[in-house]
DNA sequence: CTAGGGTTAG
């Protein structure tokens, strides 16, 4: 009679646990008079299993203080839970408990134990375990491993353990199926991947949700949307599972319309979607421009509560950053009542893609403050938004910060780091961290070649290609992009039609509207003019703005009128507020003694409303940026610069510098050209950091425009005579100049 | 009466 009480007690207790009512499991597991094992396991269980380890881990350890020996059914509870809560300590506790009671070599707590390691990340000891175990008959054991193996991400082992335990008489169930599944989608393993499904087929586990959905999902991400979706249409369940498996299928394969009409089409049936799907549509939607469906969507998901998810709320921000709805996203993630380092990522990348630099770098300080760690993807995010204001002193603090953090030192953050650097003129930095890296792969001898490329040192960009084959890496667009940039900033015209030609021929890589702006620009530059109409006659792609404003700068140099009209007309169409083109024109005009021509371009750029962008430069010094335009009077030291400006002018022309009058405004008397020379706004910058700069230290100066003919010989000049090493970045490229002499070899 | 292994996203 007393047994039978017990057992119903312990029945009651169990219901109430498994069904997720804790507190009345809670209740009657108090108010039960003869408390057995059974008893303590049932609620235990119950906390593990409906999300709450730390509860279920107390009442382990209470169980024990309350008499009661461990069994194989409590430690099996407890073991999930440090399992799911990826509490590895903790799961070492048991582990030395369970060996200390003898049940270490218990089939059930085995395959709980390996199951923790693997799921704490620590597949050694899992592994380890899984190869001591003296008989291995038991399917859970296998699923274990194979599925640890999957999700550390070890595709190999994970197939060889599944191909092992067949070859040892162990059939395959419904548990291991999804999880070797899983493995083939990760990895592409198509083959594989139908071989297990034919086995599906014999066996009769495609009932099973789990192998149905993971089937599905197998075929979307390997074996094509076709297979998937025949798959599914034979499946006799409809789970949200495979729909979102084809949702994010085709995502992947560019097929946005399709993603989306299937979202519609769940909507419409009525099917309950989860915080999967959301993620999936929402991704899909950031690369359409319909705003309307993606309002509805985000007005769904507030309705149905799901923004708290946060996976959900990151992919809202990421989803308006792309639409280029920033204020959108930024209502979300100030929404947000846990953010994490992706929901900032997402914000900071999301403002860099929008053309708000400065944000961006205001957002990754407040992250910092705020105490989140910024991981790999931030980083690579934020080196390309300083590099983008070349903002050394913020790059190089982002380098430090990661340096602290421990993070691995990831392929994308090397790379993001090395095109910093080059882009902030600091190529021995760049080279510095190319070499560091273990691995260096086609995007790291890229950003290589185009840093030397940038900086004027065309030799070692073309060096370093030449390591770059030999080392076995073959070239891509990019490379190309690089390799050829560096051609023709160094006027290398037999360099560059030999690349040229050997990427169609050798690398059958097709050249874009980039590759020829570059080819077009070496040709016209180094006056083989009919050769770059040629080509641009040639081009497979439409001509784009880049190569067209190519072959008319190269029309003005060598005062080309009638192709430099032509070029200048297509501009005028393709980007009408752009005033280079303008400019450019006007002067050709000028050089060729047709004032009139000029003055009516002038008219017609005044009619148009365009403006001449006046030419800006700055130097960062101590955290601080300091700006000067052309004749600036604003600066609090101007009166100190401008008789800095006074003494350098008079010191240069002793040493032999004569004012380039031609590159002066053409309205304005001789001496008067001379003294607005004097005064652009990179002389200012310069003869600011000759004050400001300590002997000895690099003078880095930035500007919007290409720097003015006069004011690139009075800076080897001032180098020279002031034994400075001056970094001059202007709109085309960087220019070093070191004892009188400049990096572009005055061609540029 | 209590227990172990499974699918989808970033």
């Amino acid at each position: 009679m007393l047994d039978r009480d017990e057992y119903t007690w312990n029945t009651m207790v169990a219901a109430y646990a498994n069904s997720g009512r804790l507190d009345e499991a809670k209740e009657l597991f108090e108010d039960t008079p003869n408390k057995s094992s059974v008893t303590w396991s049932s609620l235990i269980s119950g906390y593990c299993r409906h999300g709450y380890p730390g509860e279920g881990f107390k009442l382990f350890w209470r169980m024990q203080l309350d008499g009661h020996k461990p069994t194989q059914f409590s430690l099996g509870s407890v073991l999930r839970a440090c399992a799911v809560s990826g509490s590895l300590q903790r799961g070492e506790q048991i582990h030395g408990y369970a060996m200390k009671t003898n049940f270490d070599l218990n089939d059930f707590v085995v395959t709980g134990l390996i199951d923790m390691y693997a799921k704490c990340r620590s597949i050694s000891e899992a592994e380890y375990l899984f190869v001591t175990v003296p008989e291995r008959s038991n399917h859970a054991l296998w699923s274990a491993m194979i599925t640890g193996y999957s999700q550390n991400g070890d595709a190999y082992k994970a197939m060889e353990c599944f191909k092992e335990m067949r070859k040892q008489g162990i059939e395959f169930d419904e548990y291991s199926l999804p999880s070797i599944l899983a493995t083939c989608a990760a990895v592409s393993a198509d083959a594989f991947g139908a071989q297990v499904h034919c086995c599906i087929i014999r066996s009769g586990y495609g009932v099973s949700a789990f192998v149905q959905s993971a089937l599905v999902d197998m075929y979307a991400k390997c074996g094509g949307l076709t297979s998937a979706k025949l798959v599914m249409e034979a499946a006799d369940i409809d789970g949200v599972v495979s729909w979102n498996s084809m949702i994010m299928g085709c995502m992947r394969q560019g097929c946005e319309e399709e993603a989306l009409y299937l979202f519609k089409k769940m909507h419409g049936r009525d099917m309950k979607m989860d915080d999967f799907t959301y993620t999936s549509v929402l991704k899909s939607l950031a690369s359409t421009t319909d705003l309307k469906l993606a309002k509805s969507v985000h007005c769904l998901i507030l309705k149905t509560r799901f923004e708290a998810y946060r996976l959900v709320s990151n992919a809202l921000i990421d989803m308006y950053a792309k639409q280029r709805e920033i204020t959108c996203a930024c209502e979300v993630f100030e929404y947000m009542l846990d953010k994490d380092v992706v929901s900032w990522t997402s914000l900071v990348t999301g403002y860099a893609h929008n053309g708000f630099f400065e944000e961006a770098l205001r957002l990754f300080s407040d992250m910092t403050v705020e105490g989140i760690y910024p991981d790999e993807m931030v980083v690579s995010s934020i080196l390309s938004a300083s590099a983008e204001l070349t903002a050394l002193e913020f790059g190089q603090q982002v380098h430090g910060i990661f340096v602290k953090s421990g993070h691995a030192f990831s392929a994308s953050v090397g790379n993001s780091l090395i095109s910093m650097y080059a882009r902030c003129g600091c190529i021995e930095d760049a080279d510095r961290v190319f070499n560091s890296m273990q691995v260096q792969g086609v995007i790291t001898w890229t950003a290589l070649i185009m840093g030397y490329a940038r900086n004027g040192k065309a030799k070692e960009s073309l060096e370093t290609y030449n390591c770059m084959i030999a080392s076995g890496v073959k070239p891509d667009y990019i490379s190309f992009i690089g390799l050829l940039f560096a051609c023709s900033h160094a006027c290398l015209v037999q360099e560059g039609r030999m690349y040229f030609e050997s990427m169609t021929k050798t690398y059958g890589i097709k050249p874009g509207p980039e590759h020829y702006a570059s080819m077009i620009d070496l040709l016209g530059r180094s006056g083989k003019l009919a050769e770059a109409e040629e080509l641009l006659n040639q081009m497979s792609v439409e001509p784009d703005p880049t190569v067209w404003k190519a072959l008319l700068a190269a029309c003005r140099v060598h005062k080309n009128l009638e192709l430099g009209e032509r070029a200048a007309r297509n501009l005028f169409k393709l980007e009408p507020m752009n005033s280079v083109p303008y400019v450019l024109l006007a002067n050709i005009y000028f050089a060729s003694g047709k004032l009139e021509e000029a003055a009516k371009i002038w008219g017609l750029m005044k009619s148009r409303g365009i403006n001449k962008e006046p030419g800006c430069s700055w130097v960062g010094i101590n955290g601080q940026v300091h700006t000067f335009v052309s004749e600036d009077r604003g600066h609090p030291r101007m009166s100190d610069i401008y008789s800095k400006i006074d003494e350098v002018m008079r010191l240069i022309k002793k040493a032999g510098y004569v004012p380039d009058l031609s590159s002066a405004l053409h309205d304005v008397d001789e001496e008067g050209k001379e003294l607005g020379l004097a005064y652009h706004s990179e002389k200012l910058a310069v003869a600011f950091g000759l004050l400001a700069v300590p002997q000895g230290g690099p003078i880095r100066i930035y500007k919007n425009l290409r720097v003015c003919g006069d004011c690139h010989i009075a800076m080897r000049h001032i180098s020279q005579v002031f034994s400075r090493h001056i970094v001059l970045r202007d709109s085309n490229c960087f220019h070093h100049f070191r004892e009188g002499v400049c990096s572009c070899g005055d061609y540029w």
